[in-house]
DNA sequence: CGGAATCCCACTAGATACTG
DNA sequence: CAGTATCTAGTGGGATTCCG
């Protein structure tokens, strides 16, 4: 499993921007996609309380993420009460769910690293300034 | 730990931004980090190296992109041998290794599920043209 | 060889206004 | 309530040129 086309970046060559990390990221490396996800943990949520669980995001955006996240099949369940008004709930599905496990290694990682990532970042800064 | 600012998307409300998934994210969710990092993992390599290591990456992207890395201080040991001509090896932090871990629990569930993610993708956009 | 500097384009995402 | 449509600023990243 090392050489062929679209390989992985860690079990072999080459570095191919269609590696499936890379891949991944693609889809959820985004500004908002990882917030949607964490969520829709609890279970069926309305666009409205969506918006306000993920702090800052717009309407247009969150109905983009959604609809992303939806023909990706990570999302599923749109679920279209026909009341009135309208109530449309969102729900993660069993492969959306599957996706908090990696989620968690990456994020435990960055509570351990970024403070240190941080303090990097300014002793970089400062020897930048003393250097030229 | 349940609502902290800044807080986990999974461990906590609210879903802040500058939640730590996110921040990681920001870092390495770009188009050219995490195959920089694969590049690099068995040792020093030189700047020519790496780029035709990492196919289709421009001389300013991975500047730029190492540049970054060497600052977050999850890649060091910039080292400038100065021969004539100049060479310049790159090679991973301990730090910089620690993130193996997680991202190749990401590669997993990539490597499991992008398959089905493409399926949903063409059902969905099939689904798309039959509905208007 | 290993960059830095500059120009330029495509795309992301925010703001705003409107609708079933 | 839950969207859609449009406009626009900001940014990521490629191509090119020049330098120690």
């Amino acid at each position: 499993m090392v050489t062929t086309s679209g390989g992985s970046v860690f079990y072999g060559s080459p570095y191919r921007a269609d590696c499936p990390t890379r891949r991944i990221l693609d889809r959820i490396g985004d500004r908002w996609t990882v917030l949607i996800v964490g969520a829709l943990w609890d279970g069926d949520v309305r666009f409205s309380e969506l918006r306000r669980r993920v702090e800052g995001i717009s309407q247009k955006m969150l109905t983009q993420t959604l609809r992303a996240l939806e023909r990706d099949g990570l999302l599923v369940r749109r679920t279209v009460h026909p009341e009135v008004p309208v109530r449309v709930e969102y729900a993660l599905t069993e492969a959306g769910r599957t996706l908090r496990e990696p989620l968690r290694a990456l994020e435990e990682w960055s509570i351990v690293h970024l403070t240190d990532v941080s303090a990097s970042q300014d002793a970089y800064d400062r020897a930048d300034r003393r250097d030229g």
